[in-house]
DNA sequence: GCCATATAGGACCGAAGCGGTCCTCTTTAA
DNA sequence: TTAAAGAGGACCGCTTCGGTCCTATATGGC
């Protein structure tokens, strides 16, 4: 229902938490405990994460897990893209050329310009605004918006 | 993923049929020959589509279904509401009020501002667009960014 | 060298959601 | 009276997803 998996949503609730200290090295078990989150979920999210490179690991006794990059250089699509897979508001816009219907859908193109704006709002949501304290402001959208804009022309 | 349901694909495909010729009265059958869906999911959606009052129907011999509103009074975010159930980007922004974690939460406020971008878009794309001959334009969601930046400052 | 700790990877299962089909009843025009 | 068409819901098979657990591997401390 235009909605993100479970899993994505404990996966930004735990990036949040180590992005409070970047430099910090976290157990599982211990960012089990700061979220609240069941301990297996946690350490299954985050050896996805670590698989596409958003946290690296260190092994062994005192190891654990670390952002891979500064929480500004980790955007919230990129989170999503981990662990919900390849994002698109409809099926035909996540994977174009398979729906025979595509010549003469009028549906498509309008898809298609809502899940850029989806896109690029959550290109430009990056850890660091989430753990930015005081309300969030959609004034951090309006680069999205122009960067959805000077997409359209282009092609 | 982030997706809308195949029902609610469906649904747009069927209604913006149905708007191109919004005074005519079509059975199921039809729409099912004209879009090319299968016709007992076409049924299945036009029923749901009548308790929702998105179409009206004409019962017996010669029957069929109409749009209830004109084709500019029928949002997108009415169709998925209509055919996905109640939606919201997250979990906790969907049902607010359900989640204990709610008071020290901080991707909440985050997502819950995502979820109006995305709402205040769907709720600006209607079915006159969706049939507007031409390549669609970034500039009809103008309306949904101002909307979404005025009901930010009130609350 | 041994052990405790912690990740790596994957197998596994139960529940829920969803897409799809079909059947029966009611209504209405011809 | 009959055929056409919607109304409503039951039903089922499949997939997906959330969640748990087990084994193997690596490493720091003693
Ligand atoms: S249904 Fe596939 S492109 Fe429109
Ligand atoms: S997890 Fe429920 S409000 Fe953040």
């Amino acid at each position: 229902m235009l909605r993100i998996s479970k899993l994505a949503d404990y996966g930004t609730i735990v990036l949040t938490a180590m992005a409070r200290e970047p430099a910090w090295t976290f157990s599982a078990a211990e960012l089990a405990l700061r979220t609240g989150l069941p301990a297996p979920s946690v350490s299954k999210i985050l050896k996805i994460l670590l698989r596409q490179g958003i946290v690296v690991s260190l092994r062994g006794a005192n190891g654990g897990y670390r952002l891979a990059r500064s929480p500004a250089e980790i955007s919230t699509v990129q989170i999503l893209n981990a662990l919900d897979g390849p994002l698109g508001v409809t099926e035909c816009s996540a994977s174009p050329g398979l729906c025979k219907r595509e010549a003469h859908c009028g549906t498509r193109a309008h898809w298609h310009m809502i899940n850029r704006v989806v896109l690029q709002a959550l290109e430009h949501i990056t850890l660091q605004q989430m753990i930015d304290p005081g309300r969030p402001r959609l004034d951090v959208l309006r680069p999205a918006w122009r960067a959805a804009r000077s997409a359209e022309v282009s092609p």
